[in-house]
DNA sequence: TGGATAAATGAACACTGTTCATTTTCTTTG
DNA sequence: CAAAGAAAATGAACAGTGTTCATTTATCCA
């Protein structure tokens, strides 16, 4: 058993020493220009051998995709214990926009690469799922305490969640160069504080 | 000067033939999945020919995203002409995610795409700039008429161009699939209703 | 028609993702 | 401890990539 044990553990090790070297090279160079060779030399292995851990070079892509989502629910579910569900709904907003600007590669790899999509029909959205759920069960909270009144939660959720997306994207594809002479953060913070007015007034 | 006009004309054309193949291209399969062989196979020339009209694919990029800023002025342009600038606003909101659908290419390149930002310092936000200044103007129009006071020009234009940008971002790269028994363009319809209620009540 | 100029070519270079026969390393058995 | 078996790692090879450039082809004007 224990030989075994160990195998199996330094196999996830390798997967996971792997998948980091990735993902500080996608962050740095970005997916397309990363190459499994650049990979395999910044781990001191072959190319061959990232073969024996992952099919392909989408499928590294998967794995950080699901690890990002962990760390998205992660930083939600805390809020659960937020009482009021129109406060909850405006950390979720602050919480989510600080996770794309403390986490860029991760946010970019989960809302805006365009990447092997083949694979994730089934099973890769099931914690994207999760972190969608979670604003549409505040929503429908806020509803239940009286706002929001009269509208579906389906296109509002859409609506909210894209007002934040956004921001998040423009941001992480520096299209926040638009805007000169303006500190990006400052952009994003005070957006923000247009986003909660605005889910005051609505 | 006939023969030299004829000359650059041709030149002109085959610029033209190269970005219309490159543009279906980039459209069916991506700006990284195209290569130049591609291209050149599809208007019959070879490879090295392409780089008698363009410095390298970057500059083929760089193109079709100024063409784009072009067409989106020129949809744009027209709404000066609405009296009512809030009116004109919301219009703008709605040409923009018009624009986003029926151009998912333009758009993606050039408010998505991470792509050769390395050329485009200077010149290639010139028509960008034309289309923030748009959105900018309309809004100060709003102000004077008293509407949306004590809201910074700046940082309220970076939220209302996001929240249209968050859902055509979306919509862009897939994530609309997020709301698996919705289709997108309804998703997107109800997600401007919306965001011209959220205007209504700022 | 011949010589100069411009345009187009495609082989070559250094890279890419991926595969697989071969070699190396580890584990178990005799 | 040594030999046989299994597992892990290798790196050459294949077909593709962006890009360059000597060579060929086509066009122009004298």
């Amino acid at each position: 058993m224990t030989i075994a044990n160990r195998k199996q553990r330094e196999k996830e090790e390798m997967r996971q020493l792997i998948l980091s070297a990735a993902r500080s090279l996608f962050l740095e160079k970005g997916y397309y220009d990363t190459s499994i060779r650049n990979i395999a030399e910044k781990i001191e292995y072959s190319p061959g051998t990232i073969y024996l851990y992952f099919k392909e070079k989408d499928e590294i892509f998967h794995s950080l995709h699901e690890e990002g989502f962990r760390k998205l629910t992660a930083v939600m579910l805390p809020l659960q214990h937020v009482e009021d569900p129109f406060e909850r709904l405006k950390a979720l907003g602050k919480v989510y926009m600080d996770f794309a600007m403390n986490n860029k590669d991760f946010y970019d790899l989960m809302f805006i690469m365009q990447a092997p999509m083949n694979l994730e029909e089934e099973d890769c959205w099931e914690e994207g799922d999760k972190a969608l759920d979670f604003l549409k069960i505040v929503i429908r909270e806020c509803q239940d305490r009286g706002r929001f009144q009269g509208q579906d939660i389906e296109y509002l959720s859409f609506f909210i969640w894209s007002s934040m997306h956004g921001m998040c994207a423009l941001y992480c594809r520096d299209r926040c160069n638009a805007y000169k002479h303006h500190n990006h953060l400052n952009l994003l913070n005070n957006g923000y504080k247009i986003f909660a007015q605005m889910l005051d007034k609505m």
